[in-house]
DNA sequence: CACTAAACGCAATTGAGTTGCGTTTATAAT
DNA sequence: ATTATAAACGCAACTCAATTGCGTTTAGTG
């Protein structure tokens, strides 16, 4: 992604434009897989931020709606970015039981949901699919 | 539940019966909503397991399909009885972003997994609605 | 250039869940 | 009933992803 592209994007957030996060965002872009803390880390090598920052700059960009946050069973959180705006997810999520990998299945679009039961508001709805991806299977 | 039916339910799953389990059960039962460790260490009190042996019944209950587990975005598993016998999730579940309380919606049923992309097997899925519940909308 | 709030790095901390290990107990064979 | 054995249990110590505190640096504004 273009640097001024991710200038537009954290300044319309209301975020400070720095090096780090701008790696951070180009590589969760590149990469457009939920990636745990660590993968990050590694991917960004010396041009990175510190484990705490990179915790910290996730936050406000998911209280920004820039990223969404996975938690795919193993109580270890992946993010992964996303243009769509809304805090929740716009797709479902592929989990492979076997190599762990996280897949945005950004083709798949959720259904409206059905009103539930009286004085349910729903908000937003979450949809994984666990099984095995193609390498695995 | 009876006493006769926990022990039968042990007994199928391959695990032995013990005070402490069968009031694990019962007590997952009569409250048929998913409750964390430390919920259940409260239901329990004197009569329950030790922290340890609470997560190390849920884990052969997960195994023999007896339980379901949640994880409901604060990186703490919630734990439901379920006789479905799937490993897997046979219903959606209501997660209140307000209380925290998470509920079975044993009422509604999951769509059969329409065929994903070539190579993909997907083995269960997942449903979370996000909202309000009635007592905090 | 000066100022300020936001961002950052490091070290220490938190807490849900796990592991090791010695003891107890359920269950089935004798 | 007695014994044998594997499963279940309790306690203490541990793991490790994520958080917090705090002093320092930096981006953005004027
Ligand atoms: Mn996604
Ligand atoms: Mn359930
Ligand atoms: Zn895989
Ligand atoms: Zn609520």
């Amino acid at each position: 992604m273009e640097e001024k592209k991710i200038k537009e994007i954290l300044h319309q957030a209301g975020l400070k434009y720095t090096p780090g996060r701008a790696a951070l965002i180009a590589f969760l872009w590149e990469t457009s897989r939920p990636l745990t803390q660590e993968e990050i880390s590694l991917g960004l090598k010396g041009s990175g931020l510190n484990k705490v920052s990179i915790y910290r700059a996730l936050d406000s960009f998911l209280q920004a709606g820039l990223v969404h946050r996975i938690e795919s069973g193993d109580r270890v959180w992946k993010f992964a970015f996303c243009g769509c705006g809304s805090r929740g997810h716009c797709h479902p999520h592929f989990i492979c039981r076997s190599c762990g990998k996280v897949e945005c299945l950004t083709k798949m679009h959720l259904p409206e949901v059905a009103a539930a039961d009286q004085g349910y508001v729903i908000e937003e709805q979450e949809v994984y699919f666990k099984g095995l991806c193609p390498g695995c299977s």
